[in-house]
DNA sequence: CGGAAGATTGAGAGTTCTCAATGCCTGTGG
DNA sequence: CCACAGGCATTGAGAACTCTCAATCTTCCG
């Protein structure tokens, strides 16, 4: 569970007795399997859900098939801030890997919450939620498909590497071009295409779920990807 | 300042006491010309800002020229809840009509968070707020041009119902369409030929900047439009 | 080895954009 | 009261981007 307390830290050092409150109420952890739901539409969770390890994601389903992905949850990530004082869940989470889920009661959220330092540091990080949830729409708005395939890439590189889970100029991907497609709102194989324009530009190239950045700030540039919206800096 | 009580109450009735609390921090009440910034991107508030009467934007600029429009502000919406917690804006807000802004200083937003009830209606307008981003983005993602005007039309008909400012089959529609299309990622000469196709289809029509829902259910299953997601009902 | 899921590539169709021209409506100044 | 300017809406034509359908290839796993 250190990674997420790391996590929390990034947005503002933590007293010895929080970081060992958050051990304690840290222990109801469960193993979920890769594409099955944590939270589905409509659910009212009594449960806080937090991702220790392994990817998830945020989705909405529209039509019949079509799955809207608004959000990937790395390890650290909280799945339903405080959804509690709202009647159910708009939108379901689930697993993309295999992963390691922390359950918090009710009672335990509570204790969480009476830390100040704690409640800020989960304010913080539904905020910087919110702006990423900003840039996603921007991006769905107003960038063609390489510029989406890149900002996405670089803003996974940047959140890796605040975990410590990014290589020096690259990352494991554990995603499908499918699952790319629900992202970035378009088709696996338009996907493909942009990712072989990618490689073959220089910028960046995907291998056996591996992807390797050849040029960041070329890569940035051409998102127009500016890091400041995931408030990596305390 | 009324309909902003009344905004806050569609979250939960407000004891008398917190009502005058409302109206007594209210006071500082500034008037905006049309399209005039209120915050802009970088910009480190410290005032809190409250859309009291007009229409207001939040946008982001990608590139030269490109904006994107990721939130109507409707009188009652909050511009800028907590934001102090963060290091800075990371879009701007604007005014897209003459508005009426309460501009709340810090200490009478401590006053404010300090009333159970009116913190649980701010937190929990922020967690709307956060859901109509997210179907925003799915918006983008996932819906045609047609299907997201149609969107964009069955949220402004359902939100301004709650403040009482639509119409029986319609509402003033404050906004050109070059800014429909900086909301929706379209051109603004598409925004107008999807419009001419829903009028052609007896949708809805738009006329001297009024919007007449000629059928509302056909509409909002074209749209695949479900209010839940506004919470208008406590 | 066979099967299944995912990646890759091709060809043609559809949607949306760009560029450009024209029409409409409003407010201003003569 | 009228002419004019400016902003916005409307329409057309062709270009660009992305999708759909389909086939093939690769990888992984039982």
């Amino acid at each position: 569970m250190d990674p997420i307390i790391d996590k929390l830290q990034t947005l503002g050092e933590l007293p010895a007795a929080d970081k060992l409150l958050l051990k304690t109420v840290l222990s109801d952890v469960r193993s979920v399997a890769a594409r099955k739901d944590i939270l589905r539409e409509g659910d009212k969770p009594t449960n806080v859900h937090l991702v220790v390890s392994g990817w998830c994601c945020r989705y909405n389903i529209v039509a019949e098939g079509a799955r809207q992905i608004t959000a990937f949850l790395l390890p650290g990530d909280v799945c339903n801030t405080r959804i509690t004082l709202l009647r159910q869940m708009d939108h379901g989470v689930g697993t993309l890997t295999p992963a390691k889920i922390a359950y918090i009661a009710p009672s335990e959220m509570d204790e969480l919450l009476a830390r100040p330092l704690i409640a800020r540091a989960l304010w913080m990080a539904g905020l910087v939620d919110e702006s990423a949830l900003r840039a996603w729409t921007v991006s769905l708005g107003k960038r063609d498909a390489s510029e989406r395939v890149a900002h996405l890439i670089c803003e996974l590189f940047v959140r890796l590497g605040t975990i410590g889970s990014a290589l020096a100029n690259g990352f494991d991907l554990p995603l499908t071009q499918e699952q790319m497609g629900d992202a970035l709102g378009l088709t696996p194989v338009h996907v493909n295409r942009v990712v072989r324009h990618l490689r073959e530009a220089g910028l960046m190239s995907i291998r056996n779920r591996t992807v390797e950045i050849a040029d960041f700030p070329k890569l940035q540039k051409m998102a127009s990807f500016d890091p400041g919206y995931l408030q990596t800096i305390g």
